[in-house]
DNA sequence: ACAGAATATTTGTATAGACAGCTTTTATCA
DNA sequence: TGATAAAAGCTGTCTATACAAATATTCTGT
């Protein structure tokens, strides 16, 4: 007659608790939780479970605790998403479609003031400059233009971006420690517009995105993809 | 001589050490990960903190854990970023701006053929529909265009959005249970560059929301940003 | 009444042991 | 050899206890 355990862990059955009292509005942002103690006693169960329950929540921006004080409802007005920035070639295959690029240029440079402003890299580094665009099904869905430090990568130049994609060989030759991205909008140039197939007035997401490995850049790529063919989305479940 | 505690959680140690192999590509994805039992013995240290260890790189996404079998390294050739989109009146409170608002309509309204076609509603279905402009320090950075569940949010239409933003209002009406968001870019319309203050040629972020409450849907937004003045940005950590 | 010290709460971490449920391997029997 | 049963291994969960560290509260003396 109590609760028959239908195969739902104890520290679930605390987490759903809270979060009804929660959503319900029954406990709004800033009000305190019941402590450990208390719903040790209350579920009749032994510390760690309530603790599980109670950090899980907190790992997941429900609540707020603090050592000493006690457990509070998060103030969250915000709804986070993850979003996953994977690799052209994967993401198109997994839709089941094919993926082929077209190389426009892979070269050895120097970095000038223009790219400098793009990059935040300093000015007369020795860098390597890839431009390629990736297509789905043959539509251009992706203008990639990345530099590469040739210090961790030096034979980024010799690789065939017909087989590899850059980021799946960047992968393969240094371990990604840090990652930051900017999502932004913008209007292609003309010769991105003519590259992508799309006329210069299309909007275009971009992402630039700079990656490092253990305190050294490892690359910098800006990628353009028109927004008629191509959008990120994302879904968050309470 | 041994490891003097630091103050890093045993645990803690243990993530670094697996994360180090795995970053290292020492570990490459699909190979085995050591048990608890090994790394029980290896660290000298109880199963449920090793255990602790696996499941937060299992919720992480580093590892996957199979009942039964094991624990390998995760497929991840994805660089992924919590992405948060929060309430607009807060993230400009927390840069240390002013926020002010600037409300166009907010009226019933009943679904057309073209308001379905943006917000996947039903033709004929009675809405609010509440259109506005938030400014950061008088600049305008976001155009609002709100549909809301007149059955779980009967009062939206009488608020003043002057001192309260909808989706601080909505968030305090109606627990939130499940959102989606379609991130892409687009041009403004002609009304929508003269409310926002820039050139229709301008390209702008547009955020599409829909959020539901216990299976109704609740809100539909169309949020848009002028790329010159707002972007998104995220970092990543391994 | 006030300041400071002692005490009680509360969370963070860690241990050792236990059982359940699933998977893989090994052993057994036909 | 091949199918079946037993054993071993692994993860998932839970308990009861312990100590540390930060914060709240109460007590005490002036």
């Amino acid at each position: 007659m109590c609760s028959i355990p239908p195969k739902t862990p104890l520290y679930q059955h605390i987490k759903d608790f809270i979060q009804a009292h929660i959503a319900s509005g029954d406990w709004p942002a800033g009000s305190p939780v019941p402590s450990e103690a208390a719903l040790m006693a209350q579920f009749v169960v032994a510390r760690m479970t309530v603790n599980r329950a109670l950090r899980e929540l907190a790992d997941q921006g429900m609540v707020t605790r603090i050592k000493g004080s006690g457990t509070v409802v998060a103030q969250l007005h915000k709804i986070s998403s993850r979003l996953e920035l994977r690799d052209i070639h994967e993401e198109i295959l997994a839709r089941g479609h094919t993926h082929s690029t077209r190389v426009i240029q892979v070269v050895p440079l120097t970095i000038d003031a223009a790219a400098a402003a793009v990059t935040q890299l300093a000015v007369g580094e020795q860098v390597f400059h890839s431009i390629m665009v990736h297509s789905e099904n043959g539509m251009p869905i992706q203008y990639e233009d990345r530099y590469v430090n040739p210090v961790l990568v030096p034979h980024y130049c010799h690789q065939d971006f017909q087989h590899i994609t850059p980021t799946h060989y960047l992968l393969a030759q240094t371990p990604i420690t840090a990652a930051s991205y900017i999502l932004t909008a913008c209007l292609p140039t003309a010769s991105q517009a003519k590259e992508l197939n799309i006329t210069p007035s299309a909007p275009c997401l971009m992402v630039l995105r700079r990656t490092a490995s253990s305190g050294q850049w490892a690359s910098v790529a800006r990628l353009l993809y028109p927004a008629s063919r191509y959008h990120f989305e994302g879904q968050f479940q309470a």
